[in-house]
RNA sequence: GCCGAAGUGGCGGAACUGGCAGACGCGCCAGACUCAAAAUCUGGUGUCCGCAAGGACGUGUGGGUUCGAGUCCCACCUUCGGCACCA
């Protein structure tokens, strides 16, 4: 191999000045001249307002930066770069960024086990994987480039805080969480089994005030919002409805007379109401500890030790499917509000304090939940519904609609009508009435951690908790030197350093204390989009204009992971803001995009796993052309794909192939352009044939990709390939040889076909440009193609080059295929039959049998049934 | 358990609204070039029967609709993903 340098001066001579092309692809030569072209030339600049051209905003999912990124993070990019690139061909002006979602645990993480600086790991590992981008040959705005944990980034992720305090939808909350002495506050599922993820260590149950966010506020515009995503995944769509988990009912309340208090309870089926056989509360229900101190010691002892029992077992196994339902008795009553009647209370664990009330009416007769329980500890069932039609058993909960019985007034009533009608009478007796409830919960805010968003909120003790002044922000994050990152004990780390924690109050300017919880990485990541628009906007969170004008994004690519967190998080901020003015539309994101997952041996192709292909060693041995075509062309892109060395390597043969025959044409052309006279000839077939698959190809390509089918449209732009290449061996290169040798004889004739071929290769770089870039924007230089092909309007087909006289069909005898015809392109049915039965084969196949039935399907099959 | 997606050669995958199953690529086999290997090129390659011409079978399983089903309908099996004591 020649060196680089080397080797540069040798093709760059040969391609503009001399008389021949190397035969040889030197991928890392043309890639690294383009990517050189492409920067001098801010190639991939957005422009605001673009007159004439309408704006394109597609996004890719910004990564978190660490170290590096292997070929399965590259996938999503170079999905998203062919879409980019594609647009920019279409004549859209592109706006295409790209950001890091820097803050987070690995970055902490680093600087506790190395001791480096967290800022420094950070932009570290965004310069290498800005290299890596660069290297793939990812057409970003540079320009635009945003990193969550800068600054002049995270200072209006605090000013979005201080906007959701000024609405009203932030409140402070105590909750318990789960608490892990050496790693402090773990998520649920950071603390699997109830052992730390990271050392092993029993998890216990702690209570800590922290911020949240009233996304429940939201909850049915979130809803009802999803109806506008025509074109996000049906999958996503049904995950975040039930991730919201609306579900109409009823509340209900019975009187508690042992302690002078009323309990509220939700249900779904309020026709069940005269079924209710006791209740049931939740360990965690306040009223537990009211009820403890009315009943004798005996129950009482009895009474701690079942919720000490509850304690012990963390939410997710609580939860765990199957799980034998526990309860006890509380040894007091309450009272049934239709009825009168004394029904038992019970706490059992499969009843959650966050859902509802955290009490429920238990209808053994009715929930099968309530059925397992009741049979359990020989409580009594009582049938109120009946099937529509037919019998049931005793043997378990009949849990369908029905016809209501045995309860009073109702009897007789459809299960519809009973739950109108009974939540009606409710409302009116002042006993409770219609009511929605969400599984959504409120969004957690805090994080106890350093490396994160500082919540600009501060304590006074005479004013309460105060947001910071907005001309304060940002309120910067200390020095990574000045924080002990492993001191956990009052919460997060920062509430050790005094001179962050130390500070005035906005308000009355007394001295206060600073909120030390950083927020969740996933606030920085939920409104980073909105920013791409005017990343360098110092007045504001971006303008107003050039929002609208880019916004909502046209295309946004990304994981199937992020389906439910990130992508609801981000539709709440955009409706938040959209209520405050700041923004003229609600939903962010027009197009949905979630691209598969790149698995290696079996397994999801992760650092963890050691399985990771870099794209490193790819370019290197390959090129980024090879590496982003094999990505694209193993498989759909929504599906997960099984990386394969192989088929890198086919992937790289099909452009090696294409650059030789690149290459020979090049030189052939020459050699009889410079030799033969230009003498005149009728035009052969074979410029027809080149004709037609050239448009046919660009049809079939256009097709596929708008239906983002990358596959596909690589398949039909390798036939073309396989198409011309025996063009080029057996008609022009024999044509220059004998030029060359002063037979010129064939020169006339050959010229339509290499000006044919000419054409179809120009075409091809066209098409493969958002694919390959770099071989594209060289073979089109060379072609004398104007400007970048990444620019130059994507090909049009031409219908009527693509038409043929005659075609050839399939003819089906009895459901089998038996021969094949060749038929005028425009013949009618009538017509096709006579040449079918014309034909000698098809003859010996119906001989001595009556035709019962001729069908036509045009351009396709001739079908016959003979009996 | 509920909801959703998917089952096609040795492998990754094509087949848009029912119309010639297996495009394209990988792998494999044979041949060419080579002292040899690699690279490259040419041809072949669903399975079974057959020397061949040719034939039979074939898209997870079983049924159905249709002149015609990978595609539509019903039932089932398997895999993957999401949710899961939600009252």
């Amino acid at each position: 191999m020649f060196s680089s340098r080397a080797s540069a001066h040798l093709v760059q001579e040969s391609v503009v000045e001399a008389k021949t092309i190397r035969e040889v692809y030197d991928f890392t030569l043309i890639e690294r001249k383009w990517q050189a072209e492409w920067e001098n030339a801010r190639a991939f600049a957005a422009h605001d307002f673009t007159e004439g051209k309408e704006p394109y905003y597609l996004l890719e999912m910004f990564p978190y930066p660490s170290g590096y990124m292997h070929m399965g993070h590259m996938r999503n990019y170079t999905l998203g770069d062919v879409m980019a690139r594609l647009n920019w061909k279409k004549g859209r002006s592109v706006l295409h960024p790209i950001g890091f979602d820097s803050f987070g645990l690995p970055a902490e993480q680093a600087a506790i086990d190395r001791g480096v600086d967290p800022r420094e790991w950070n932009e570290e590992c965004i310069e290498n994987i800005i290299r890596q981008m660069k290297m793939m040959g990812f057409s970003y705005d540079w320009d635009r480039i945003v990193v969550t944990s800068r600054p002049d980034y995270y200072k209006w992720t605090q000013w979005l805080f201080i906007k959701f305090h000024e609405m009203g939808l932030v409140y402070r909350k105590e909750m318990p969480v789960n608490w892990c002495e050496e790693h402090g506050v773990l998520a649920n599922d950071e603390a699997q089994e109830g052992k730390c993820w990271r050392c092993g260590r029993i998890v216990t149950q702690r209570k800590l005030e922290q911020w949240y966010i009233k996304t429940t506020a939201y909850a049915d515009e979130l809803l009802d919002g999803l109806n506008e995503l025509e074109n996000w995944p049906e999958r996503v769509l049904t995950m975040q409805k039930n991730w919201i988990g609306k579900s109409e009912g009823t509340r209900v309340s019975f009187d508690l007379p042992a302690i002078g208090e009323k309990i509220d309870v939700f249900t779904t089926r309020i026709d069940t109401l005269y079924g209710v056989t006791f209740l049931v509360f939740a360990p965690e229900h306040p009223f537990v500890a009211r009820i403890m101190e009315i009943v004798d010691d005996e129950k009482r002892a009895e009474i701690m030790a079942f919720i000490a029992e509850t304690a012990k077992v963390d939410v997710i196994e609580r939860t765990a499917e199957g799980r034998e339902k526990k309860g006890l008795s509380l040894g007091v009553d309450c009272v049934h509000p239709l009825t009168g009647e004394s029904v038992k209370l019970f706490i059992a664990d499969y009843v959650l304090m966050d859902y509802g009330t955290g009490a429920v009416m238990a209808v053994p007769a009715h929930d099968s939940r309530d059925y397992l329980f009741a049979k359990k500890y020989n409580l009594p069932i009582k049938w109120v519904i009946r099937p529509v039609e037919g019998e049931w058993t005793e043997d378990d909960a009949f849990t369908g609609y029905g016809i209501m019985m045995n309860s009073d007034k109702y009897d007789g009533l459809s299960s519809e009508d009973g739950i109108d009608e009974l939540s009606r009478d409710l409302e009116s007796a002042g006993l409770g009435g219609f009511e929605t409830q969400y599984r959504l919960k409120d969004w957690t805010a805090s994080r106890q951690r350093y490396w994160g968003c500082p919540i600009p909120m501060v304590y006074c003790e005479k004013c309460g908790h105060v947001p910071e002044k907005l001309e304060n922000l940002p309120v910067l994050l200390p020095p990574p030197e000045k924080v002990d990152m492993e001191k956990r004990d009052r919460g997060s780390p920062l509430a050790y350093v005094d001179e962050f924690v130390e500070c005035v109050c906005p308000k009355c300017g007394a001295r206060a204390r600073r909120e030390t919880d950083t927020m969740t990485t996933f606030l920085d990541s939920a409104w980073y989009f909105l920013r791409y628009c005017d990343p360098k906007n110092e007045a504001e969170i971006a303008g107003r204009d050039v929002v609208n004008h880019w916004m909502p994004v046209d295309c946004y690519i990304g994981g199937i992971e992020h389906a439910v967190g990130h992508l609801m998080y981000a539709r709440f901020i955009t409706r938040v803001l959209n209520k405050a003015g700041v923004l003229d539309f609600a939903e962010p994101f027009d197009v949905l995009f979630t691209q598969g997952m790149i698995y290696k041996d079996g397994a999801k192709m992760s650092k963890s796993l050691g399985n990771t292909v870099s794209p490193d060693d790819m370019v290197e041995d390959y090129g980024a052309d090879t590496a982003r075509l094999f990505s694209l062309f193993a498989g759909p892109p929504e599906r997960d794909l099984e990386w394969q060395d192989e088929g890198v390597q086919g992937c790289h043969r099909f452009l090696k192939r294409l650059w030789r025959m690149f290459a020979e044409f090049w030189n052939a052309r020459e050699r009889i352009k410079e030799l033969s006279a230009s003498i005149s000839h009728a035009e052969p077939e074979l410029v027809a044939e080149i004709r037609r698959m050239e448009h046919t190809t660009i049809k079939g390509v256009t097709e596929d990709i708008g239906r983002m089918q990358f596959n596909t449209a690589i398949a039909k732009m390798m036939e073309l390939v396989n198409f011309l290449a025996p063009i080029l061996a057996n008609e022009i290169a024999p044509a220059a040889v004998k030029t060359v040798s002063g037979d010129t004889s064939d020169a006339g004739e050959i010229k339509p076909v290499i000006a044919a071929f000419e054409s179809a290769l120009k075409t091809l770089s066209g098409l493969l440009s958002p694919f390959t870039p770099h071989i594209a924007e060289e073979i089109w230089e060379a072609l004398g193609g104007v400007g970048f092909v990444m620019h130059a309007p994507w090909p049009a087909h031409d219908e009527s080059l693509i038409a043929t006289d005659t075609i050839e069909i399939g003819v089906v005898i009895n459901g089998k295929p038996r021969a094949r015809a060749i038929v005028p392109a425009d013949a009618d049915e009538a017509s096709v039959k006579e040449i079918v039965f014309a034909d000698e084969t098809i003859a010996k196949w119906i001989e001595g049998k009556e035709i019962k039935k001729f069908i036509y399907v045009p351009g396709r099959i001739a079908n016959i049934v003979a009996k």
